[in-house]
RNA sequence: GCCUCGGUAGCUCAGUUGGUAGAGCAACGGACUGAAAAUCCGUGUGUCGCCAGUUCGAUUCUGGCCUGAGGCA
């Protein structure tokens, strides 16, 4: 993907946003809504951009894409690196090809925060994006007795702002908010408040809706799509893209469903214990996943329980 | 039948020398701007098994009953 390779101040055309959390149905009826109107789907989510990755992400298979054009699905390998930033340019790239179709873009997907970059052009095109080197430093530093509060005290003396809004005991933000400062020389704070003013114009005619429903039966849902990812071969699926490779401190190796597996493989936990972690884990994820949506103002929200979302959303479009 | 130990939050348990109770996990709410399926923050939701007795006051002490586990016959 060429980098520097979009225009902040571009405009784009129609795009919908199925979003939602794991398990309530959003693959499924992008494809029924893409068909209906002529639209390929951009997924927007941060696993399913990995091959190999297929059981323990719930990706939809080439069968039920019916035709229908797939984007950001199986583009990388799993020890390579993605992200937000990243994740923008090749939407941005996506839309412009499926514009070029004559087509409507539907970014599916969960990963609210990726959603937000592509809708509102969030700006990451800072020329020094990230300094590893100094990462890497500040978590060595993490892991001493002390090393935590060492880098809030850090933070609080360089950018006394962003030490105020960021808890102290969340050493990723901690350590972004410390990496960011010495990139930039100012505060990431005052970078995400000007951000944050973007959020009024997007240049997408969009429709957002969030697919929610009974959180009781979605738990139950996920529970029994966990047992059966387990019958489909996860473990084997998992241990597949280990063998393959896989560096355990990767982004994909975190992913729910197999940084479990990789601990029952290693011995620290049953098997069953791995299957119930995974359920829990989801549980928790769309959990967090609502709460994310729900400070979407200008979403639609939309219960899959009452009746077929689709006849909902045509109501918008 | 007898003996012992239990019955306290959704679960596992702690505790109250008598003044109506608190941990972990779950659950629920929130944050999030280049790791986001990550990371972090907040909230106790309860007839203290039931019925009596003693007491100003009982979840706590006493008696009875119900119930679970184990032991002895």
């Amino acid at each position: 993907m060429p980098r520097g390779d979009f225009n902040l101040n571009e405009q784009f055309g129609k795009l919908i946003l199925i979003a939602g959390p794991t398990a309530i149905g959003k693959s499924g009826l992008s494809v029924r809504l893409a068909k209906e109107i002529g639209g390929e789907v951009i997924s927007a989510d941060s696993m399913q951009v990995y091959r190999g990755m297929d059981i323990g992400t719930a990706k939809i298979t080439p069968g039920e894409m019916q035709g229908v054009p797939h984007h950001l699905i199986d583009i990388l390998d799993v020890n390579e690196e993605f992200n937000a930033a990243v994740f923008q340019q090749y939407a941005n790239a996506a839309c412009r090809k499926i514009y070029a179709n004559g087509h409507i873009p539907i970014v599916c997907g969960g990963t609210g925060f990726y959603i937000q970059a592509l809708l509102y052009q969030i700006d990451f095109t800072e020329e020094e994006a990230r300094d590893d080197i100094y990462r890497n430093e500040l978590w060595k530093l993490s892991e001493r007795e002390d090393g935590p509060d060492e880098l809030f005290s850090m933070l609080s003396a360089l950018d006394p702002e962003t030490a105020a809004v960021i808890d102290r005991h969340n050493l990723k933000r901690v350590i972004r908010a410390l990496e960011y400062y010495k990139l930039h020389g100012s505060g990431i704070a005052r970078h995400n408040r000007e951000q944050e003013a973007r959020k009024s114009h997007s240049p997408f005619d969009y429709r957002y809706f969030v697919l929610s429903g009974n959180r009781q039966a979605l738990y139950e849902r996920i529970d029994a799509r966990v047992d059966r990812m387990i019958e489909d071969g996860l473990v084997q699926e998992a241990l597949k893209l280990r063998e393959g490779g896989l560096r355990m401190d990767s982004t994909a190796a975190q992913g729910i469903g197999y940084k479990e597996i990789y601990a029952y493989l290693d011995g620290h936990c049953t098997l069953d214990e791995a299957i119930a972690q995974i359920k829990l884990n989801s549980r928790h994820y769309a959990k967090r996943q609502f709460t994310w949506f729900r400070r979407e103002k200008n979403a639609v929200w939309i219960d899959t329980d009452q009746g077929d979302p689709l006849d909902e959303i045509r109501k918008y479009l």
